[in-house]
RNA sequence: GGCGGCGUGGCCGAGUGGCUUAGGCAAGGGCCUGCAAAGCCCUGUACGCGGGUUCGAUUCCCGCCGCCGCCUCCA
């Protein structure tokens, strides 16, 4: 395929070659799960899943590795305030991401590991580490030297030099450097802890994800992806770890573009956040996706509840269409068109790929109300396979309860009567009618094939 | 102080050295409709500011202003 996607490694965009043909290989920094996803965390899997999704349509196999930190400073915190074991309240945590993507239709990863079930690769990985002179041991602390490392620093573009020392470090007298981070924590009193050759103590945040990205992807693979804001020090120090260690890890680094509130990074430590479950009692999860995924991934994104109602009324005029489509040329997907694909292929230019999208509706549209079946299906194929990329096809989201056979059977009478009354021109008692039923929920559309009826 | 990015018409949001009016939403006009709704057609004339390069810059370069992110936990 000709995707190409834009690297933070090379600062470029490169011509996407997977390590193996036909395979695609994905690490992304999942969360803390020190508290509920919010809607920045969520843009990131759904611009993931968008990336995944056009992978498998063009036919490649896609592993999807997305890890859960269990353990770390906030975490005890919390515990230590509220009494909730610390376990418990990660797993919870877990449990409401599981369920936060799968309400936003993102398909899940092929697995979540925790990084409290890898404590053995991490202690190898550091125990290679040490070996070859690259992190060192103080009081029961192990450190990554930086300085052994000369790259360190250029995936971000930072010179250890020109840095400012990490607040904590200045005057710890165990670092060789200031700029030196911890893969392992030596145990404090009353947190939990795992036994290693250099004592109990627990890991560091950025050892783990190294240990678990080539334990699940080997030591070279082909994505990263994360936050802009994990860019440095996490990946960063990731990849000193995993490079000095001899892996050759990740071959492309995906950061995604920061979702803003008020002007501010949506995130916990600031309290602005928006949770997921919070924002789905308001828009339809189809529309909270349509818009998280609607903006270019590097970009960032100011949440504006205006521009969510926007996108729900633009992903609604994809929906109509596919509804009344369905009913007079009912097809299946088909293939994307060029230009869908083109734009696709250029680091996921998602936003010039609607574009295409509402062209393809308009025609489609256009085609209907001519009558022309043919074109109008062709169109509905192009559509249907469009969102289907874009994990938004109509027919997938759609979900008609139990009870929509009755209620079709009730809105129908309603409906028969109204008819009756249009045909004797008593147009007050039609309309009389049809605002009882919208004051219910029931909007009614009169066509030219007669009346239909949806839930607004 | 160091690094990265952004500033497009009422809003969201692409893009390019001179035809692309990207696309969506909202607004105005029209067609259709008993009236609506949906849909279709038409309309806005935009690229932070100041220079420079160029026949020509929103697009390239320089400076400035404003904003965001990172340099400390954070998708």
């Amino acid at each position: 395929m000709a995707l190409q996607l834009y690297d933070t490694g090379s600062r470029s965009v490169r011509q996407f070659e997977p390590l193996e043909p036909g395979k695609a290989s994905i690490y992304l920094c999942g969360l803390t799960v020190q508290g509920p996803p919010h809607i920045g965390h969520v843009r990131n899997w759904v611009n993931v899943d968008i990336l995944r999704r056009w992978l498998g349509y063009n036919g490649v196999e896609v592993t999807y590795i997305r890890n859960v930190t269990d353990i770390d400073d906030k975490i005890l915190v919390k515990s230590a305030e509220t009494g909730e074991p610390w376990w418990a309240l990660a797993f919870r945590n877990e449990r409401e991401i599981i369920s936060a993507e799968q309400v936003l239709g993102c398909l899940p990863p092929s697995y979540e590991p925790r990084a409290t079930g890898h404590i053995t690769e991490m202690i190898e990985l550091m125990q290679r580490l040490i070996d070859s002179g690259h992190a060192y041991v103080a009081d029961g602390d192990v450190y990554f030297d930086v300085r052994s490392f000369p790259p360190y620093g250029s995936l971000s573009g930072q010179d250890v030099d020109k840095m400012d020392a990490a607040g904590d470090s200045v005057g710890d007298a165990r670092k060789r450097d200031p700029h030196d981070f911890a893969l392992w924590k030596s145990v404090k009193p009353g947190e939990p802890s795992w036994p290693t050759p250099w004592g109990r103590g627990r890991p560091g945040w950025h050892l783990e994800c190294s240990a678990m990205a080539t334990k699940y992807l080997g030591p070279t693979f082909d994505i990263h992806g994360g936050g802009m804001d994990l860019l440095f020090p996490h990946h960063e120090n990731e990849r000193a770890q995993s490079n000095a260690a001899g892996d050759g890890f990740a071959r492309y680094w995906l950061h995604n573009g920061l979702l803003t509130m008020s002007g501010e990074k949506m995130s916990k430590s600031l309290g602005n956040t928006l949770l997921v479950r919070e924002i789905v009692k308001h828009w339809r999860p189809v529309e909270v996706r349509y818009y998280l995924g609607a903006a270019h991934y590097r970009s960032a994104m100011e949440y504006s509840p205006t521009a969510l109602d926007d996108a729900a009324a633009a992903y609604r005029r994809i929906e109509n269409f596919v509804e009344k489509a369905t009913a007079v040329v009912p097809t299946s997907a088909g293939a994307v068109p060029d230009a869908f694909g083109r734009a696709m292929d250029d680091d996921l230019g998602v936003p010039a790929a609607l574009g295409v999208l509402h062209e393809t509706v308009r025609a489609g549209n256009s085609a209907l109300a001519d009558g022309a079946k043919e074109t109008a299906r062709e169109a509905l194929a192009e559509v249907l396979a469009m969102t289907r990329v874009l994990g938004i096809d109509p027919t997938v989201w759609e979900t008609p309860s139990d009870l929509t056979p009755v209620l079709d059977v009730l809105v129908q009478v309603a409906l028969g009567q109204r008819q009756g009354a249009r045909e004797r021109k008593d147009y007050a008692a039609a309309d009389a009618i049809r605002a009882q039923l919208s004051a219910a929920g029931v909007v009614v559309e009169d066509t030219p094939d007669g009346p239909r009826w949806s839930l607004g």
